[in-house]
DNA sequence: TCTGGGGTCCTAGGACCC
DNA sequence: TCTGGGGTCCTAGGACCC
């Protein structure tokens, strides 16, 4: 058996940990810059607000209806997640993090536990010591897990926030019942593709002939398929580096000027670059995008992107800065205005096995010894105390975060003060 | 005025090889 | 009239996920 536990709104929830007042209040949490509605607690999705919503739209609605907003705060959502994760090791031994708010168990060798009874300790354990509330499914496949944890949010009371799926005739239940758009790898596009064909649930679609699917859909409809009949198609995939890293951001203000695009570029140089030593990874490609507001229909569209081969493998911030500044200028054109931009890295080899080559200078050798005191530093003194020179050293670019809470779990000097009466 | 950011995997078709 | 057969590698784009 398979489990699939998440947190319920997770980063809503995350924020109510330090405000209990707000518990039973609606609460969204916003992306960068205070863009779009990325969390929303259960009072505020009843409200009507939905996934991605626009913020200056909803404004009033959040006056009206006295919705608390909150800034992105990341640092706080890691964090917490790390502890979930922790308990989770605790009740299952193999885990794999799927998400920031998701974790998969393989159950297998507990033949004699009640998983059904183990997973509600564990979820009981969470609450006590995080306050997080989470939901958990139990079945055979992980796409199924997936179907019961749905169920398990769906109805808290009847299922205590744990469902297990567990003979064929809960799972035939439970998928006459699932939304076929909410099938984990259904998504915008299939979805409007079979419901048109007249499929409404789950079990519509695994009624669909598997040469039927494998035809619209490929080999990953396919695995769906079998999944969903109970038919293992994935396990548990061990945690591996990536082989893609971005940094990409949309600015508060459009921008035309190539000085201020060249600062953010060699910014989201930096701190890509600062991802892949995490992971002691370096790259071969460097990728600059630029793009403009594709919301002001009425202003010149523009966008494009370039990417640099480096002739050795690096993971030096001054080597990748400098070429993604030329990237930049290969793609740059006055007369536009820029809204967004970004950097990203890929072809990945790991740091001690790079083949370099007879000619050029190897860069990334070259810097290390100085991007290691930079990481270092960084790690101690909080990130950007050390940076390039080529990146924003009066700090004129800032994000609209009108409402981030502070790093209770994470910094001391933002600690939780308690109030002596 | 205002609209996020970061990933994964698969597939078809082109270029090339013998 | 009539022009093979079998591969590999790479890339762009499409679909999906949170």
């Amino acid at each position: 058996m398979f489990g699939l536990i998440d947190g319920n709104n997770f980063y809503a929830s995350c924020e109510r940990i330090f405000r209990p007042e707000l518990r039973n209040q609606p609460v969204v949490v916003l992306s960068n810059n205070d863009g779009c509605a990325i969390a929303r607690s259960n009072e505020a999705k009843a409200l009507g607000i939905p996934m991605g919503a626009p913020a200056f739209q909803y404004r009033d609605l959040f006056l009206k209806h006295g919705v608390t907003a909150f800034s992105a705060n990341f640092i706080l959502y890691g964090d917490i997640s790390n502890r979930i994760v922790n308990i989770c090791r605790r009740y299952c031994k193999d885990l794999e993090i799927y998400s920031i708010d998701e974790s998969f168990m393989d159950f297998h060798g507990y033949d004699y536990v009640d998983l059904q009874k183990h997973c509600e300790e564990l979820r009981e354990k969470i609450f006590l010591g995080l306050d997080i509330p989470t939901s958990i499914g139990l079945a055979p496949t992980k796409t199924l897990a997936k179907v019961a944890n749905k169920i398990a949010k769906k109805f808290p009371e009847k299922t205590g926030s744990v469902y297990t799926l567990d003979s064929p005739k809960k799972i035939e239940k439970a998928l006459k019942w699932f939304p076929l758009e909410d099938i984990w790898g259904i998504g915008r596009r299939y979805y409007h593709k079979f419901s048109n064909m007249g499929l409404k649930t789950a079990w519509d679609f695994t009624s669909l002939p598997e040469a039927f699917v494998q035809k619209e859909m490929g080999i990953m409809g396919v695995r769906m398929h079998r999944e969903l009949r109970g038919i293992k198609q994935y396990e548990l995939s061990e945690t591996k580096p990536k082989k893609g890293i971005a940094t990409t951001r949309t600015f508060d203000k459009r921008t035309s000027d190539l000085e201020v695009l060249k600062e953010r570029i060699a910014t989201f140089a930096f701190k890509s670059s600062e991802k892949l030593r995490k992971q002691q990874s370096c790259c071969r490609y460097v990728t600059v995008f630029v793009m403009t507001d594709r919301f002001k229909t009425d202003l010149k569209q523009y966008s494009n992107s370039f990417t640099i081969t480096l002739t050795n493998p690096s993971h030096s911030a001054i080597e990748i800065s400098k070429a993604a500044t030329k990237a930049l200028e290969q793609i740059y054109l006055p007369h536009f205005q820029y809204k967004k931009a970004g950097v990203m890295l890929s072809e990945f080899v790991p740091e001690d096995q790079r083949m370099t080559s007879l000619f050029d200078e190897d860069f990334s050798q070259k810097h290390h010894p100085i991007m290691q005191i930079v990481d270092k530093m960084n790690r101690r003194l909080g990130s950007d105390k050390l940076k390039l020179a080529s990146m924003d050293v009066q700090r004129t670019w800032k994000m609209n975060q009108k409402n981030l809470s502070p790093r209770y779990t994470t910094d001391l000097s933002q600690i939780i003060k308690v109030k002596a009466e």
